[in-house]
RNA sequence: GCGCGAGUGGCGGAACGGCAGACGCGCUGGCUUCAGGUGCCAGUGUCCGCAAGGACGUGGGGGUUCAAAUCCCCCCUCGCGCACCA
């Protein structure tokens, strides 16, 4: 994926002496993780057996953008996947956990541009050596499905799903005012501008007109919303609230207005159709196509200097708020279809062309745009909602409450919303002058780019045939050679200049024709990549649909939530599209989805010019993998922000010692019944083990960790002073720390595995099973409390009644001294944990 | 402005409405060591107290409850998202 701008990819610059320190420890991390990475690949210890004889999982982290190497954020996010993957594997199941990369898009064509290269040397460049660094990080992927998105045998398929997009009028061309970024010299989505800047460099988006390709994904706009509910389980909340307001449905009618020299009627939508005989006005934006055509002669030179200057606005500077309304006067009227009132045609900037129909009815008195704008025109505002509060034209507020209708006709009399809603789309239906109506917020997806280094989009341009699909047995469209300045941004497609390439014959009627020069956003490559890794080698299709249905939809996805709305809509949206195609028997593709946190560093996020960068490389050397990977996983909850200024990877690396000697000293043989073993250790290892287990199902692997230090620590313990090293319980407890040890730091894990007698991989043991019976004890604490404060503690059978533990506890000497005589009113009883006395 | 989320020791963070501060970092003391580091042991919320023990304590204020970090209401602070969407 790639990343946004504010989250630079950081420099080395930390230098730990703790190099040393490594070398001494009791293993040898370099050592280590060069064996069992070794042994991992030639054993293959995580492809996926795929046979059916095990309950199938897939766990997916969002492929990476080959910017450069790894860094910290890889490392946290990609090993709260691993962590999943592993115990996953260990409880039994066959686990898909694939990798591939991202690997079309613009910073491999500038840094081409920079070094008059091909973008694809420095994007393989790049993938081997985060495909090095992937493997030294440990990860359980499965490599033998690797793909990259520009490879021609991936996009290939990219195209394939194009034209089947285009078929069912999913992809579509049409000219409007897009989104600029001048620096990049490209197009932009709307979900792309961040704030009126481009996402990724930064620079102020401006407006062009041009024709372009789309993806319908207003189409599915009602179902991205709906399907949203089989997700509440398993999304972040915030997540799915961030996609509910980006698609912004609303509800309310459409409305037709005549507009004095036009034929047709206009329509609006308004959410308020109810407060339609307070409209005072009309207004259009200035740039759809309707304002030009209805603006008067007198008024022309005036809409068009407006018109010109608001092309000239940036979104920052239309999104400013408290900014003054402003406007012009088109010179027309339009007729109010309730009560044949005519009223005033404006332009202005306040209404969106893209929204609804790009023109509204406004209703000064109950509307707040509608008021600035009538207050600063001089324009009448009309109540028709007495909502009691101060008047709006004189106070300048606007009141949108409830109330009672008045100048109003047929709703006069009426006190609710919706009645008065529901009351007035009836009329409109039935004079046939308008309908109740559902519009969306979500537009239409942008998918060109006036760049090279993308997938080509395989439509040609015949002047006599048109717009012509690249037949499927002619796929892929592949990219032609350029390099350097060919690819330098000129406003057009690198492509097109690509004589020999654009050029082709008609596939219909031979004659000459030009392919397009426009490439695909890469966020549409992004939006199947996941079907892909069920069938990489798939010569027939993108996927073949008995993969897909053995293995998906995906049991856990992990990525930033900077693709909350960007990715992970498109990529829904593409599954919704396969469904119907008969291609996928599911209409949502991640049934789970955790944000990993940010690494920060000294409370700021990493950056260059900050100079608070923290190399993963660097890290890893002084400390080892494992203790680089144990750092970020105890550093606190996977979805929160972790600051490397506030940990301690020698702390892990100490751990981790400590927990690697236990193993070293442990002196039974293995298989030795650990029934045999000391009773107080065991009911500690399975209690432990029990609470490991549910840490990882919360997904609180910060405290799946503590609990494993704990067993470190109570192992210790009965081995120094009590069990002894050859007591069969230090060997139960030994081997439950290494099992699950391995989800976070697998090379000791296996270190320790090995030194315990076992075969390798512990990547291949099978998880432990708690035994309930030791999970009860012989006694438990029982907390005694007298008007909500512990005042005593007494040790009971864990079977005890509530009668007996009455008595016990009444009788305990410090709660005889604490209630100091006082008349006892009440005693609440949860046996056997606790006693709550209430005093009179 | 609207909508989310979060405020717990010196720090990162634990805690199905039931013993606040698990686990770790840091710090203090002890043992080991020529020494440093490592390792091992003990201590470490605040205040009063020699101690036993007690009081206070989860951003602030109210409430519900035998019992609130946890649930409800109001407020403060920080973070994130959206931001003329008719």
């Amino acid at each position: 994926m790639p990343r946004r701008r504010n989250d630079n990819m950081t420099e080395q610059i930390e230098r730990v002496e703790a190099t040393e320190r490594a070398e001494r420890s009791g293993y040898d991390a370099r050592a280590a993780q060069q064996r069992w990475q070794a042994f991992w690949a030639a054993d293959q210890t995580f492809v996926p057996a795929d046979d059916g004889s095990t309950e199938r999982r897939y766990v997916l982290d969002m492929f990476p953008y080959p910017s450069g190497d790894l860094h910290m954020g890889h490392a946290e996010a990609f090993v709260m996947g691993d962590v999943v993957a592993r115990y996953l594997k260990l409880k039994g199941f066959d686990v898909l956990h694939p990798i591939g990369w991202d690997s079309f898009g613009l910073p491999a064509e500038n840094a081409a541009i920079e070094r008059n290269a091909h973008p694809a040397e420095w994007t393989y460049a790049n993938i081997e050596t985060q495909a090095t660094s992937f493997r030294r990080y440990g990860l359980s992927f499965d490599w033998s499905r690797r793909l990259h998105t520009s490879d021609p045998e991936y996009y290939r398929w990219t195209q394939w799903l194009f034209l089947r997009f285009r078929e069912r009028g999913l992809a579509y061309r049409k000219a409007s005012y897009v989104n600029w970024c001048p620096r990049d010299q490209t197009v932009l989505a709307n979900e792309q501008v961040i704030a009126g800047l481009c996402e990724r460099c930064g620079s102020v988006v401006t407006k062009r007109l041009l024709t372009q390709w789309y993806f319908k994904i207003t189409d599915y706009a009602q179902r991205l919303l709906d399907d949203m509910d089989d997700l509440v389980d398993g999304w972040p909340e915030r997540v799915l609230t961030m996609q509910r307001n980006w698609i912004g449905r609303s509800e309310g009618a459409y409305v037709d207005f005549k507009i004095d020299n036009r034929t047709e009627p206009v329509r609006v939508f308004t959410t308020r159709p109810d407060t339609l005989y307070g409209a005072t006005f009309f207004v259009i934006a200035p740039d759809a196509p309707l304002a030009a055509e209805v603006v008067s002669d007198a008024q022309r030179a005036a809409f068009e200097e407006y018109l010109e200057q608001t092309k000239h606005e940036t979104e920052i500077e239309r999104q400013s708020m408290e900014r003054p309304k402003t406007g012009v006067f088109l010179g027309v009227h339009a007729t109010n279809p309730v009560n044949g009132e005519k009223i005033p045609v404006y332009t202005a900037d306040y209404v969106l062309a893209e929204y609804g129909t790009g023109a509204i009815m406004a209703v000064p008195a109950h509307d707040q745009r509608d008021l600035d704008f009538a207050l600063a025109f001089g324009l009448p505002v009309r109540e028709v909602v007495a909502t009691g509060g101060p008047d709006a034209a004189t106070s300048g507020m606007a009141t949108p409450g409830d109330g009672s209708y008045i100048n109003s006709d047929i709703l006069n009399g009426l006190t609710d919303k919706e009645a008065g809603i529901r009351a007035i789309t009836a009329k409109l239906e039935a004079e046939g002058v308008g309908e109740g109506a559902v519009t969306f917020r979500l537009r239409d997806w942008l998918l060109s780019r006036q760049r090279y280094w993308g997938c080509p989009i395989p439509i040609i341009h015949c002047d006599r045939c048109g717009e012509v699909p690249v037949p499927d047995d002619q796929l892929p469209v592949e990219l032609p050679y350029l390099t350097g300045t060919d690819l330098a941004p000129k406003g057009t497609s690198p492509l097109a200049a690509a004589t020999d390439w654009v050029n082709v014959e008609c596939p219909q009627c031979g004659g000459p024709a030009k392919r397009d020069s426009d490439t695909m956003d890469t966020f549409v490559d992004s939006s199947w990549y996941f079907f892909r890794y069920c069938s990489p080698n798939d010569q027939d299709g993108p996927f073949d649909p008995e993969d897909v249905r053995r293995w998906m939809p995906v049991t856990q996805y992990v990525g930033g939530v900077e693709h909350a709305i960007l990715h992970l809509l498109y990529m829904r949206f593409f599954t919704k599209v396969l469904h119907d195609m008969g291609m996928v028997d599911f209409v949502e593709p991640m049934r789970r989805l955790l944000n990993q946190g940010q690494v920060i560093n000294q409370g700021k996020a990493m950056s260059k010019s900050l100079g608070n960068g923290v190399d993963l490389g660097v890290q890893i050397d002084a400390f080892g993998v494992d203790a680089v990977r144990l750092t970020v996983v105890f550093a606190g909850p996977p979805e929160e922000d972790i600051d490397w200024a506030d940990l301690s990877p020698a702390g892990s690396l100490r751990f981790l010692q400590r927990a690697y000697r236990l193993a070293d000293q442990v002196s039974s043989a293995p298989g030795v019944p650990p029934s045999d073993g000391d009773l107080s250790l065991r009911r500690e290892t399975h209690r432990l083990l029990a609470d490991i287990e549910q840490s990882i199902a919360r997904q609180r692997f910060n405290v799946a960790v503590a609990r494993i230090m704990e067993l470190v620590n109570a192992t210790r313990k009965a081995m120094d002073t009590s069990a002894g090293p050859a007591d069969p319980a230090v060997r139960e407890a030994v081997e439950v720390v290494s099992i699950a040890l391995s989800l976070v730091a697998p090379y000791v894990a296996e270190e320790m595995w090995e030194r315990l007698g076992h075969a390798p991989s512990v990547a291949k043991a099978s998880w432990p099973t708690v035994d309930q019976g030791l999970l009860a004890t012989e006694s438990v604490t029982c907390v005694v409390q007298i008007q909500g404060k512990v005042r005593g503690r007494v040790q009971v059978s864990p079977e005890i009644s509530e009668d007996d533990l009455r008595s016990v506890a009444l009788a305990d000497e410090s709660v005889v001294r604490a209630l100091g005589g006082r008349d006892v009113a009440k005693v609440i009883i949860r046996a056997p944990k606790l006693v709550s006395i209430v005093v009179r």
